[in-house]
RNA sequence: GCGCCCGUAGCUCAGCUGGAUAGAGCGCCGGACUUCGAAUCCGUAGGUCGUAGGUUCGAAUCCUACCGGGCGUACCA
């Protein structure tokens, strides 16, 4: 539709153009920039425009140059003006709909999956790191956030043309990794995830608490695992193997997740293989007399240039930082991939580590530090506060999936739908899984969110299974139109019928998609789509409450609702895709 | 202290490149299943858009100050 909208805005303001002129007025047609919008009521019209701008370069009442407008249109171009309405100082236009129907209708055929796909990004190589996991626990809900936001953002960069690749870095070095290996080695006596039976990741992590209350009675355990963080670092056997063993239960447990949830990487860095480079890099810069170094031997980048303070990049005792590796991962990264821009998923409360690492890697001589964005997304939080690991109060992702499950298990049973979905398990994963992604991409990223467990698993109201609830409904009356079939052989589509308010409506948001990908995709927000979605389904059940498809018995009739219903699928399938609500046809 | 972010209905959130009566979900109250699946639909009530100034024909939206909250300002990640 936003061809429509130009058209019509070129075409108002050449007419205002001349009008100036024959009033003797001198003005740059550049000066007439129109502003598009959309009228508050679809009675009055499908795009509007407020003249108040003009008042001033035409010195007269906005409500006058809208008459003036018409009497143009009167005498000069009698065919548009069916289409234009005036409204006080706006001028509104009704547009062709049968026009925009069949485009609309034979471009979402043609383009099925495709459609809304854009060309924003073309030949762009955009990577996309999220995630990024400790590998001393499982994945908690923030971590969920996390995954969501880069998966969906990975899929909106992909639908607007880039050529994408996803990156996981895991942060298998450091001291929270020691605090789990060092409480294993103290309380583990050689019991394994498997002869325990719990989930690997869950089984580092259960050592990593107990460090934490260990450490409360023993002072001495921090010093502990900082010798231990040395040792590894000097490359001690025995501190290795058992490095080894840990970090590979934590991520075999982690990717189980990841597989449960929807997630998938093209790559994965690892921080115990680039903090030797990020390392190399930084004793690079110093000798180019970027960095500066201490009495005590460390090394400092001065950001007064940028109105910070001093950061440190490597320690006294010559260990590196996370700052330092994360040095080193951009480098690696663009030199196996040479990105034009890489968006680091990554919260809020890390904005000053990424404006250092920028600013470092822009001193450090590398042009493409310019183009690396920190989608930055804000903090969840639970109704009754901050979640804390320490207090035990973190909603574990795995934990919640399974909870979430059981709860869309009920509610299948409840509504006695059981035998009609083929696999219930799959299909209570599926509804889960919608429930948690559109309830955490509704929110913009930059927003901290309330995460409500009662309210995420209910299944009423603007969520994720609503959603899916409608594609199950289409999907089940274009069944019974299938069963039909014969009755609307004769039935031919024509977009000269669907002439409902409601279908018009519809028609619209339908035509609106691809602009929407592009401007989710611009902004990296994934909760436009899912406003689309929701506005998509509630405008569409509110049609087919009000409207039978199948029941009309002019065939054409029924045969281009059907079009308008199957392209509603496509378009909430494609939608679905993009904030990773899996599609159902029953449940 | 300084820097960044946020403050919209009882709760959770949209709306913010300024434009026509500020929207939705939940919750409350009340309607609609012999008819394409009621996980639905429709309606009622509920807001000085944190406060005060400013810019503008016009401000929830832009600017300034203040108030309230969050995050950061580590040789943690």
């Amino acid at each position: 539709m936003n061809d429509i909208r130009l058209k019509w805005k070129n075409k108002l303001e050449d007419a205002l153009f001349s009008i100036s002129n024959l009033n003797g007025i001198e003005i740059k047609r550049e000066q007439i920039d129109l502003i598009v919008e959309t009228p508050p009521d679809p009675d009055m019209g499908d795009i509007a425009f407020p003249l108040f701008s003009l008042a001033r370069i035409f010195r007269k009442n906005p409500v006058t140059i809208a008459s003036d407008l018409i009497s143009y249109f009167e005498e000069n171009d009698k065919d548009s003006l069916s289409f234009i309405n005036t409204a006080g100082p706006y001028i509104n236009i009704k547009i062709d709909i049968s026009e925009l129907t069949g485009r609309v209708i034979e471009g979402i055929n043609a383009s099925g999956s495709e459609y809304g796909n854009t060309q924003e990004y073309k030949n762009q190589k955009v990577m996309v790191e999220f995630s990024c996991p400790n590998t001393n626990k499982p994945l908690h809900l923030g971590h969920l956030r996390n995954d969501s936001i880069g998966m969906s953002v990975s899929r909106l960069m992909a639908a607007n043309g880039a050529d994408l690749q996803k990156v996981n870095l895991i942060n298998d070095r450091g001291i929270h990794i020691c605090k789990s290996m060092l409480a294993y080695r103290k309380f583990g006596n050689n019991t394994t995830p498997v002869s325990t039976g719990i989930k690997s990741d869950h089984f580092v992590g259960n050592y990593y608490v107990k460090f934490n209350t260990w450490a409360k009675e023993y002072t001495e355990a921090e010093t502990e695992a900082r010798n231990m963080l040395k040792e590894w670092e000097s490359g001690s056997p025995e501190v290795t193997k058992l490095w080894e063993t840990m970090n590979e239960w934590t991520i075999s447990g982690i990717k189980k997740t990841y597989e449960k949830t929807g997630i998938s990487f093209d790559k994965y860095y690892f921080e115990s293989k680039t903090y030797k480079e990020g390392r190399s890099e930084v004793l690079k810069g110093f000798e180019d007399g970027i960095f500066y170094k201490e009495n005590d031997g460390s090394i400092w980048a001065d950001l007064s240039e940028i109105n910070l303070d001093k950061k440190v990049l490597l320690r006294s005792d010559g260990t590196s930082l996370y700052l330092t590796q994360d040095i080193g991962t951009a480098i690696a990264r663009h030199r196996d991939w040479a990105f034009e821009r890489l968006i680091y998923v990554v919260g809020s409360e890390q904005q000053y580590h990424f404006q250092v690492l920028f600013y470092i890697l822009k001193k450090l001589g590398f042009k493409w530090a310019e183009n690396l964005p920190h989608l930055s997304y804000g903090m969840v939080n639970l109704p009754d506060g901050k979640m804390k690991s320490r207090e035990g109060t973190v909603v574990d992702g795995d934990d919640l999936v399974e909870e979430l499950t059981e709860i869309a298990k009920g509610e299948i049973a409840a509504k006695g739908r059981t035998s009609e979905v083929k696999n219930l398990q799959k299909t209570s994963e599926a509804v889960a899984l919608g429930a948690l992604n559109y309830f955490l991409l509704q929110i913009s990223p930059s927003k901290d969110m309330i995460f409500d467990p009662a309210e995420s698993i209910s299944f009423s109201g603007n969520t994720g299974p609503y959603l899916q609830y409608m594609g199950a409904r289409i999907s089940s009356m274009l069944r019974k139109y299938e069963d039909r079939r014969d009755e609307f052989k004769e039935g031919n589509f024509n977009p000269d019928l669907l002439i409902l308010e409601q279908e018009r409506e519809l028609i619209k948001i339908l035509s609106d998609f691809p602009e929407l990908v592009a401007e989710a995709g611009r902004e990296m927000n994934p909760s436009l789509i899912c406003s689309y979605l929701y506005d998509l389904s509630k405008n569409f059940s509110r049609y087919y409450h009000d409207t039978p498809i199948l029941q009309d018995e002019n065939r054409d009739i029924v045969v281009s609702r059907i079009e308008l219903v199957r392209s509603v699928l496509q378009v909430l399938k494609n939608a679905f895709y993009l904030v990773g609500i899996p599609f159902l046809d029953r449940m």
